[in-house]
DNA sequence: TCTAGTGTTTGTCATATGACCAAGATATTT
DNA sequence: AAATATCTTGGTCATATGACAAACACTAGA
């Protein structure tokens, strides 16, 4: 997109800036989505978050849905490249291991974005129903890539007897669901939400199921 | 609202039966609920769904808010009631013995509904962000339920060093994801969405981190 | 049979929405 | 400075939506 012809002069306030601004749009898009939902946000509220006009978003998403899908696209290829570097035949030779190292990372990863996470969350409940392509661009490649780490430490026995996607789902459910409401939790247990010392002791608690089982 | 002025005659067909209807239109609400989301679901699909026209709706539910409220009213105090009467004094002195006996058939509710787990977790997701009264009618009653359990738990060192409330979202989370998305599990698995064995060992392990902790 | 009560349809209405477009404003290049 | 490319606005349009109302249909009781 961005053809390189613009060198940044960087020196004056430069109020009309396009690649600035569609930042600001994805920005403004996150916290929209995911506060009121892929139906609920409005493409004015939108774009009325961002500092702009509504008809000007089609100067950078063709569409709604594209805007979203470059919302959570972002998000989602960084957990696949993580998870690609750490996953490899080498590490996955010892699941175990491997395990300890890349999961809490992982989820720590969902406990940073709490926005991005709330919206991952609306994915599985209702856009994954809706969309075949949704589940098959951002919810298969993290499961393809999760399965044999999975798939190994079941054959060592850490899964507690469960089969590995539910062990999968058990855990990213948990982690959704707490990091992706933080105000929640912060006002039912009576604490401040940017308080994040809970983060590590609830991964710890997550991952007890794999990791403390015989 | 039935005044019981009209005796059910059973004998014809009986093609204007209002609460008859009215109970199609929950069944039909959940489903579009559950399958499109609040916002996605249009009160024209519910009817439609529900063999009746639109504007019929008004006649049973003043709004479609009204309509949603009803249909996760039922579920909800059927949870809370099954909790009140195991929840009792005597049985929290015992923490542990009344988690090993209640836990599994409150999760196990969640797995035998799943259009409804799917709502629940769109309550999270967004709708308790943006109606203060959801959290405040479906979030907090259940918790203020469990929140003694779990206190008691925690006092007998069996959540693994986390926070009480951290064990519930855990929990939840675990099971709003499993169990709402049932189709998607199966595709992931390679199984059929219908064999309910996997519920008991998704629980289970689940559990682990209440149960299986020093 | 008449009448009041209950259930149901059909049509309307104000509003909100996503997509689109034509013109204007600003920046960059010639 | 002129011309061109890029960015931004304001407005329009077809459509979908939730709420509502007035008419219609059926039932039950007097």
């Amino acid at each position: 997109m961005n053809k390189g012809k613009k060198p940044p002069k960087d020196s004056s306030p430069a109020r009309y800036d396009g690649q600035e601004n569609r930042r600001l749009v994805l920005d403004a898009a996150l916290r929209v989505f995911s506060d009121l939902g892929f139906e609920g946000a409005s493409t004015r509220a939108i774009a009325a978050a961002a500092g702009i006009e509504q008809g000007h978003l089609a100067y950078y998403f063709p569409s709604k849905m594209a805007l979203w899908q470059q919302v959570i696209e972002t998000f989602a290829r960084q957990g696949e490249a993580y998870l690609r570097a750490h996953l490899t035949p080498d590490a996955l030779a010892n699941p175990v291991a491997t395990a300890h190292k890349v999961l809490p990372d992982f989820l720590r990863t969902f406990a940073s974005n709490p926005r991005l996470t709330r919206l991952m969350l609306q994915e599985f409940s209702v856009l994954s129903a809706r969309h075949e392509w949704v589940v098959a661009n951002f919810g298969q490649p993290v499961w393809r890539l999760l399965e044999p780490l999975f798939d190994g430490l079941q054959a060592q026995r850490r899964l507690a007897g469960a089969e590995p996607v539910m062990a999968y789902f058990t855990l990213i459910g948990a982690a959704l669901i707490t990091f992706g409401n933080p105000e929640l939790i912060a006002r039912l247990a009576g604490v401040e939400a940017n308080e994040t010392q809970w983060v590590d002791k609830a991964i710890d608690h997550m991952l007890v199921p794999i990791f403390a089982s015989a």
